[in-house]
RNA sequence: GCCGGCGUAGCUCAGUGGUAGAGCAGCUGAUUCGUAAUCAGCAGGUCGUCAGUUCAAUCCUGACCGCCGGCUCCA
């Protein structure tokens, strides 16, 4: 009997007889790492436990702690589900079940929609299956066979999959009665299945396109272990709790209404002035970073969005057109066209790039109604905006800049982890590959030089040039798209637009189209969910609120109040004749940073007894020590005085 | 736009084929109180809209509008 040695994930090596099992190999290192054991990594290839080692390799014991444990677990569990389907209702047809960032789904073509109580009756048979422990075995079988295999099961989406397939040697997977096309690895038998939810149903096009008949998309979650579960499902409810439109109601910060129309949103008050409070802060942050402030109307003619291009690639996502005077006029969808109006108001000079023109601008886009969703998907929103003019030569430093703007904006509202995408030239596209492929690679050399980690969307560029998304991680580690930095090798030739360089002749500028926060809603949105509506001192619209106990200190408290507001604190007081309880439940709900409570105590020392949002009792300060800490607190845009 | 669910007071939600209720919020009054809910009273609704069925519709049926979860698309 021959030998292998298998060098493991310590780095220590072990000598095994050819032939063991992945499963056996975690057996003999420990008992633990066996029962948790879902994959095996042979020389970094992901298979399946019960896979017989022949020679020597680098292996790894996958559990559901890594990534690809998790994905081979969720895989499972789809097929789990799938069986459980197939077995209550047989006519059900199989179309695909992957594992996803959070869980799996599977789609089925079935003659009607699954109902909520379809779903209990299928995790129930899931439960059955999973207690029965069905060995989960793995088969190879030509592309013929296969295809004569899903053929006589009656299933055309697997026979469609299958004859796309380039390989001859096809795997599937077999539990029982229950076959499946699949790569694999998977779970050796159904019993390592153990807590599962089934979260949803949605409808789901055949291969995503909407052309295409629409399944039944059953979405689930599993783990190893009931805790597991349990503690997945609450953070499901703090992502219920943080939801900026539950949370913009309760604090009064904004509203849709449906008079106005869909995805029109309405500031309240106090949302505005925590909108006017990060509008400040981005004036000045973009003064200092040498911008120029523009301002531009919301329509204007037809000919001008002919020129720029919008007409005829951007159409679809533009209100349709108004009659002026026999004139034909458009809402903006975006503000580069009037920028570069602005920019060819006059002969530019080499000595005068790069020029950058910034706008809070707002826009609106025609968005299908089946998309919009609160503040993170509107129909109008006011983009934190800027057109940069600059030389060629140029261009990648000015890129660096930006991004680089880009990051130090986030990270002052607290996010501090990002993941950028660069996009490429999609398939509707202006523009020579040349340019494309220039502008490409400018992006990339600029994230690599701010050490900006990104991955590559193919063919996800705008029509007009290739970009940067910066995408951000909130509280709970959800990404959100915000900033964007594009390319823009159209719009100069579009409009002609020309510089005079050193050399005296005329020369083409490049456009960068660039927003950092992307849209005032999008942003506010996310900031209120980042938060939990708990906004950081230097933002929240009320930073502190004056409690008095009686009547009694109700001058005093005026005074503290009138104090604080005079040396640029936002203090409110509430001198209603309820209990300093209530009060004070009021003010949490309503996530003031800083609760001041007055009584004689306080009057007699000139002070103001701190309470902290969430609780903390900071015990009694002297007014002047009060404000001082506060400002400070607000002009570090910390969250808190103590945090 | 497509699939499914939902639409009752400002908010959260009960409820019935015989034209509606609760809690909170609001208003009025009482209470003057030390760190997350003081008490009492009052007021508040074309039951999303429009048709249809019915002696009678908030309830049943249909269309439309809007919202929610997805798909597709995006800042």
């Amino acid at each position: 009997m021959s030998e292998i040695q298998l060098r493991l994930l310590d780095g220590s090596e072990k000598k095994y007889a050819a032939g063991i099992t992945g499963q056996e190999v975690a057996e003999k290192i420990g008992s633990r790492l066996a029962k948790d054991a879902l994959a095996i990594k042979v020389d970094g290839r992901l298979q399946d436990l019960n896979v017989s080692l022949e020679h020597n390799a680098a292996i790894e014991i996958v559990t559901f702690g890594a990534p690809e444990g998790r994905e081979v677990y969720w895989h499972s569990t789809s097929h789990l589900m799938a069986h459980a389907v197939k077995r209550i209702f047989p006519q059900a047809k199989l179309a695909i079940g992957p594992a996803i960032d959070e869980g799996f789904y599977y789609d089925f073509d079935f003659e009607r929609p699954f109902t909520p109580e379809d779903l209990t009756r299928i995790e129930a048979k899931m439960a059955e299956l999973s207690k029965a422990s069905v060995p989960i075995r793995r088969k190879t079988i030509s592309k013929a066979e296969a295809i004569a295999l899903f053929q006589k099961s009656a299933e055309p989406y697997k026979v469609e999959l299958i004859q796309e397939l380039p390989d001859d040697v096809i795997s599937i997977y077999e539990q029982e009665d229950f076959t499946d096309l699949c790569r694999g690895p998977h779970v050796a038998s159904t019993a390592k299945i153990k807590s599962f939810k089934l979260v949803s149903v949605a409808g789901a096009y055949w291969r995503g396109d909407e052309k295409n008949k629409m399944l039944q998309r059953i979405y689930g979650i599993s783990f190893p272990t009931k805790e597991a579960l349990d503690e997945y499902l609450v953070r499901l409810e703090e992502i219920k709790r943080r939801d900026h439109r539950k949370l913009g109601k309760e604090l009064d910060l904004f509203s849709l209404s449906e008079e106005v129309g869909g995805g029109l949103a309405l500031w309240h008050p106090r949302g505005a002035l925590i909108r006017k409070t990060i509008e400040d802060f981005w004036r000045d942050e973009h003064q200092k970073n040498g911008y120029d402030f523009v301002y531009s109307p919301h329509v204007g003619r037809a000919n001008l969005w002919e020129t720029s291009g919008h007409l005829s690639f951007y159409r679809e996502n533009m209100y349709s057109s108004m009659d002026v005077e026999g004139q034909e006029y458009y809402v903006k969808p975006m503000n580069c066209p009037f920028h570069i109006m602005i920019y060819k108001n006059k002969l530019r000079s080499y000595r005068d790039l790069p020029l950058r023109f910034a706008e809070l601008g707002t826009v609106y886009r025609f968005e299908r109604s089946g998309v919009l969703h609160g503040l993170l998907r509107v129909r109008g929103f006011t983009q934190d905006d800027a057109h940069i003019f600059v030389a060629p030569e140029d261009m990648e430093q000015e890129i660096i800049r930006v991004i680089d703007f880009v990051v130090t904006m986030l990270r002052t509202f607290g996010f501090q982890e990002f993941k950028a995408y660069i996009a490429t030239r999609p398939e509707d596209a202006v523009g020579d590959n040349a340019r494309w492929e220039q502008a490409t690679q400018a992006l990339k050399i600029a994230a690599d030089k701010v050490d900006l980690a990104y991955e590559m969307d193919e063919g996800g560029g705008a029509f007009y040039g290739p970009k940067i998304d910066i995408k951000i991680k909130d509280a709970l580690g959800r990404l959100w798209q915000c900033s964007t930095v594009q390319f823009d090798f159209n719009l100069p030739d579009r409009f002609d637009m020309t510089y005079v360089g050193i050399d005296n002749q005329a020369h083409r500028p490049y456009v960068v189209h660039r927003a950092l926060l992307g849209s005032m809603e999008r942003f506010f949105g996310m900031l209120i969910e980042h938060y939990a509506g708990a906004f950081p001192v230097w933002l929240a619209p009320v930073q502190a609120k004056v409690l008095s106990i009686t009547d009694k200190q109700l001058e005093y408290a005026k005074g503290v109040r009138d104090k604080l507001r005079a040396a640029g604190i936002r203090a409110e007081l509430d001198a209603r004749s309820e209990k300093v309880g209530f009060k004070i439940r009021e003010a949490e709900l309503e996530k003031t940073p800083y609760i001041l409570v007055v009584g004689d105590k306080e009057v007699q020392q000139n002070a103001v007894a701190v309470r902290v949002r969430g609780g903390k009792d900071l015990g009694v300060m002297r007014l002047e020590e009060f404000t001082q800490n506060v400002l400070n607190a607000i002009h570090e845009k910390k969250c808190t005085l103590h945090s």
